[in-house]
DNA sequence: AGCTGGCACTCCCGGTAAGCGAGTGCCAAC
DNA sequence: GTTGGCACTCGCTTACCGGGAGTGCCAGCT
């Protein structure tokens, strides 16, 4: 352990310390701590434990003569050691599933995901579309618009639907329903990962009749794989959306000049990528809180995070982002039920 | 002419007064009008304008001995009779082009819009999807995913996808090749709002030997036409995104207060539907200020919108929501200039 | 040793008072 | 109809002054 000083009474004042600031919102005093928490000592005690508590680093005092808030540092101590997730409520629990078991596609999950967590939690919210690398092919489909234009359809097992029109040469509608079957005959149910090799021997595979002359514009199979190609690699910069912004501004003038920061922030793709962080296992949860996020702007905030998924298969994140004062062990455990929920949402889809 | 005393001069002021407020965020005084704008008169006379314009409620004093603050009804004059919506520099045009031409599908359109809006105006941008039941079916795709399952999948002209999946009486898989041909032969190229009435049409001219059985379970045909109509129907509540909130912000307190009800409203599809209104022609602007929205939350905000569509026809609203002190002129400018090049985008697609 | 009550000290916060300055309304004169 | 002059209003800033919450320290108690 980093500080084994910390005997069993001084951790049980900073959870006060924290339980107390998260609650009141304001810095809190030796005499407040006893009051509200059976400690069984007296004020001038706790003083003496918070006093090695700020020393310690785990709280701080933004002026003489006023009560402690905690740092950073003693809000990790309380995530990790002194508190566990909180329950839902059942209410809470029969919400995300009323609320859930009615979306109709993928984008409905996705938006009704990002309210229910930002109601639950009071927070702004934070969900990444599942990964399109990790899901499997459901079917593709070929429209023919016109003879030398054609719409790709991919649609994946996570309901994923994305499309595409491409340019090619003419092409008999007969030739295009042949192909739409040995295209789907070779991919329907393999991993998107996995696709691009087998379209390369696909491209290579193809009857010897259909081989272009050599020189002439590329065949309309191979221009349909270089677009279906491209559609993967480039969905790679997956989509993230967010809502709840209300609620930043909720606490008033709680912490005003960080709202601006915050809320630009939020609009940057990139930012929300670096936000939601590497994908983790399914249901595990992820807090950085305040300076341990990177980004300048963010270092007022928390973000809590979670995978989700089908099974061990983590699609994507999702999660929320507070000030650094947010209850945390009530969002963790709202994070982290929605998150298992919409994996089993996307299991049965 | 609702004020016929309303003079020329004295209408300069008014214009005078909303310029220099819209530039500076603060009430303006008779002297500085003077020395920005070169009226040719004293203070002493612009005082006596100015008293009158208050009278007739074109201005307002928020304090005894502070500058005026143009009123809602001031807003609304010096929008409707004293200026132009401002043309775009060049460089304007081009970003829009250039951000726009990039976009890939549908979605990428209108995010792509969004956030060219909110740059462009320094607002919160709204833009609504093209209305469903205002474009015309480009394809209808049936994809067996099992015997008894079928993912239906409705492609329009705007390049708008929505897919549904849906549980028939088990199908073979040239009985739903035979349908897909005879579905699509029927209602391709159609507008939606067609569709029903066809759909109804042919599920009665179906042929004698498929009629299911009298009492028995719907034929996949009913299953599948009462679903597509469901689509339509319940799209009909329109999908609407927003973005740029940082700007909301950005005038740090400014109006604090405002914020936050503003968010809320936002987050609220209904609120947004409201907000955008009724359908107008294309490129036809309108502007709501201040309590002429009718919400309450917004009553110290206003609203610049527009139409937007092929030809003549609108498929949606676009738009950008701000403080009512906002620079109108520039704003409608770069409005309209998006919503006819949204337009002519969706044209080509 | 560790805990406790007492006590002096610090410093934030809220309210009040004074001075400044911007802006006005009015009036008499042009 | 316009202008300069002038007294007046009133919000904003600064300074000032208790009151109060909270602390650190210390001496005494268990």
């Amino acid at each position: 352990m980093d500080e084994p000083k910390l005997d069993r009474r001084r951790l049980d004042v900073l959870r006060a310390i924290v339980e107390d600031y998260v609650a009141t919102q304001e810095p809190v005093g030796s005499k407040a701590l006893v009051e509200r928490h059976n400690l069984g000592v007296s004020p001038a005690t706790i003083r003496n434990d918070m006093a090695l508590l700020e020393e310690e680093g785990y709280i701080h005092q933004p002026h003489t003569s006023a009560g402690r808030v905690p740092t950073d540092k003693g809000y990790r101590l309380f995530v990790d050691r002194l508190t566990n997730v909180k329950p839902l409520t059942t209410a809470e629990r029969r919400a995300i599933h009323s609320f859930l078991d009615e979306a109709l596609d993928l984008d409905d999950v996705v938006s009704r995901t990002v309210r229910l967590l930002a109601q639950l939690t009071r927070q702004v919210a934070v969900v990444q579309y599942p990964s399109l690398t990790r899901s499997a092919v459901r079917h593709v489909e070929l429209v023919g618009l016109a003879p030398t234009r054609i719409m790709l359809v991919l649609i994946t097992d996570t309901g994923r639907v994305e499309q595409r029109v491409v340019e090619v040469v003419p092409l008999e509608e007969s030739a295009l329903g042949e192909l739409r079957a040995r295209l789907n005959a070779e991919i329907v149910g393999r991993r998107l990962s996995e696709v691009p090799g087998l379209l390369e021997d696909f491209a290579r595979r193809r009857p010897a009749g259909e081989a272009p002359p050599a020189g002439a514009a590329p065949s309309a199979v191979d221009a349909l794989c270089a677009v279906l190609l491209e559609m993967i690699v480039e969905q790679r910069e997956e989509r993230i959306v967010f809502g709840g912004t209300a609620n930043l501004a909720r606490f008033g003038q709680d912490f005003p000049d960080t709202i601006h920061p915050v809320l630009e922030a939020l609009e940057e793709q990139v930012v929300l990528l670096k936000l939601l962080g590497e994908a983790t296992a399914p249901s595990l949860l992820t807090v950085r809180i305040g300076r341990e996020n990177e980004l300048d702007q963010l270092t007022s905030t928390s973000v809590v995070t979670s995978g989700y998924g089908r099974g061990d298969d983590t699609l994507a994140q999702l999660g929320v982002l507070g000030p650094t004062r947010m209850d945390y062990p009530g969002t963790m455990g709202a994070v982290s039920a929605v998150a298992r929920y919409v994996g089993r949402i996307l299991e049965q889809a």
